[in-house]
DNA sequence: CTTGTCTGCAACTTCATGGTTGCAGATTAA
DNA sequence: TTAATCTGCAACCATGAAGTTGCAGACAAG
């Protein structure tokens, strides 16, 4: 599953999708159990996990009636190996350019 | 110079703020040079500029009456390194709760 | 069967943001 | 000094996103 990547930055730049992130930690919660523990409506916590879910970064998981979340741990870590190579690339290429500059 | 991780991802999750980005990777450049190739006023890509100059991705450099911006490339690499690590923390509690789950 | 609880859909408000145009202030070049 | 060009500020528009309330449907428990 090759994610886009910028999808996830912008699900990753909002901070009470954060606060959810870090709730879910705490092991595998419904949207009305986050609710309880996270100052918003349980309605604008489903928006919030459709969006992590749309990028892949939680899971849905029926349990009788209720829906619970869970983090894909691995997500983030792909994603951080994706934007540390664009980095690297960056330097590297940047060092290339420096390089020209100084009439190598 | 520690940035707070949230407003960088909210900087990048934006594709236009990208091209900007994948532009300045050819050399550095002011915002007028940047309309110039990219398909936005130069007004809106001063506004990325400055976003991406918060966040620290990017660096003015004055020129004579010119503004020049430069990629910070290891801001890229830090902001990657905090993600992996925050991946990685998710992985270890997940499998922390895993166990716990499984009785042992 | 009825009741409580959980999900899902829809409409609506508010506010941030991406984008625009227009103009004034520097500053280099001629 | 004058003209050309670049930056910076301000106002403005439009869209999208975050959040709310309200209601209907599903399903487990009593």
């Amino acid at each position: 599953m090759t994610t886009t990547l910028v999808p996830v930055f912008a699900a990753l730049g909002d901070e009470t999708r954060w606060s959810i992130l870090a709730a879910l930690g705490e092991g595998d919660a419904s949207a009305s159990a986050l609710a309880g523990r996270l100052p918003v409506t349980r309605q604008a916590i489903a928006k919030h996990l459709a969006v992590l879910q749309d990028v892949g970064l939680v899971e849905p998981i029926r349990v009788g009636r209720e829906v619970r979340y869970r983090v894909i741990g691995s997500q983030l870590s792909d994603t951080a190996h994706r934007l540390d190579a664009i980095g690297a690339e960056w330097d590297r290429r940047l060092a290339a350019i420096k390089e020209i500059a100084e009439g190598l």
